[in-house]
DNA sequence: CGACGATTTGAGATCTTTCAACGTTGGTGG
DNA sequence: CCACCAACGTTGAAAGATCTCAAATCGTCG
């Protein structure tokens, strides 16, 4: 961590990087961003099922996850919930909306959540210091619409079983990015529940349910007491099913 | 226009808003970035069907439409393609990810377009000095994450008929955004195609008819020629079906 | 144990796709 | 002016995918 007091140092805004690298080319550092919010950040624990933050909510933080799993859902009048986003640890979230503007969407934790979450105002203030972080915001948006488009595309353009295999790989990388193969920590169950599965990939839960079934007499995956398990020798047989490789930018961003 | 000549005046970089105004809050101005993209940009006509730029390739230019309409669009190996978001009169588009990283989506004309289109590297150039242009990219990409997560939840969610609804009307207001109702400029025909509908929906152009034959038998809608028009008494009738006040960053941003 | 939430199963209803054929339109060349 | 062609829209019927409903099972927690 190497930003400094801002109160300290204002002489340091003309010393700041050219305009050629505050843009949306070059290479942006997350990880100084998670760094600030790490040190930061309030930390906070949530229950599974409980919203970090609602639609129509004004969301004033920035938020890393520490451990658990947290989704960004749209729910409407009649009760329908869609799934928007998975985050998983290590990952930023927020609404980045302009200020004072309520959010379209909630944030729910699909697991109990443990995360920091750091104030946007507090976010600003470094900020004058170090205006990279807007860089890195850019980039985070940058991922939230690559996902959004890779759904799009996995829910228009597919079958039941695709959209299946589909998510389940990208949940399984998401759980495991970063954690080596042979590693203690690497999982292969996912511990998220049909039901938000099925939301994110706009089924049924009954419906999933006998599309897992038969994916399991295929032999691709394990069910355990309703929990799904991916072997590391069948991700690649789930990820030929859905044609994995053609969303570069799940390799891009994870 | 109030932007200054790059070359000539590099010590203005001390003389920049501060950072709280390069970020994620505060308001946006899209009109200048549009008079920059008008006046330092190229020209040109586009046939409909043909690419402005397609998926793989490295998009190095900013649009903006004059005339004529632009979808993003993913294609698969076999075929299938996915409308992911509309662009009308007066829009500006680009994939904004990192400079010389392959976009994941193409920029496909759904009628015969007349758009502008300045390079990136100019638009940095001009940056150097007006960096609040930024802020412009930045309220763009927002725009997009927005439609993307509509277009998931109406895609996710939803039959049909109420998918239909939506997204006619999204395309009705887009054809007619910022005219009057009286001017003899509004209109009340959708010039895009029943296919390039059907694959903005997820559905097939065959079922999309359906839908439309039984969304005109209802007198909700007319349909000449193949063309749909949607009388503006009724507009109001479509926009109950699809429950469109729920999408409120439609008026947001459009 | 009892209550609750989640998963599982089966069967029928409904939605959506596929296939195949036909109609219309607009452009092109003779 | 006409014949022809390609692209798009339209229609009907059968096949397939998905949803709904209802009931059973299972695991967890108090």
């Amino acid at each position: 961590m190497h930003y400094q007091n801002p109160t300290t140092n204002l002489s340091n805004l003309a010393s700041r990087p050219d305009a050629r690298q505050l843009d949306f080319s070059g290479s942006w550092d997350i990880d100084s961003l998670k760094q600030i919010i790490l040190e930061e950040g309030l930390r906070s624990s949530i229950q599974r099922g409980k919203f970090v933050f609602r639609q129509g909510e004004v969301v004033d933080k920035i938020y890393l996850i520490q451990s658990g799993c947290v989704a960004f859902t749209r729910h409407c009048a009649e009760g329908h919930r869609q799934v928007l986003d998975f985050f998983y640890r290590e990952s930023v979230f927020s609404d980045l909306t302009e200020d004072s503007r309520p959010t379209t969407f909630s944030a729910q934790c699909l697991l109990d959540t443990q995360a920091y979450a750091l104030s946007k105002a507090s976010l600003r203030r470094i900020a004058t210091i170090t205006p990279e972080i807007f860089q890195t915001l850019n980039s985070l948006m940058l991922r939230l619409l690559s996902q959004a488009y890779d759904s799009l595309y996995n829910i228009g353009c597919r079958h039941g079983v695709e959209r299946v295999a589909f998510t389940l790989c990208k949940i399984f990388d998401g759980f495991n990015a970063g954690i080596d193969v042979d590693s203690a920590r690497f999982d292969c169950n996912i511990p998220i529940r049909q039901i938000d599965i099925a939301d994110a990939i706009g089924v049924t839960p009954v419906y999933l349910n006998q599309i897992l079934k038969s994916l399991k007499e295929d032999g691709v995956i394990d069910i355990n007491k309703g929990t799904i398990n991916i072997n590391i020798n069948n991700i690649k047989i789930l990820k030929d099913i859905c044609n994995y490789e053609e969303f570069s930018s799940i390799k891009r961003f994870i």
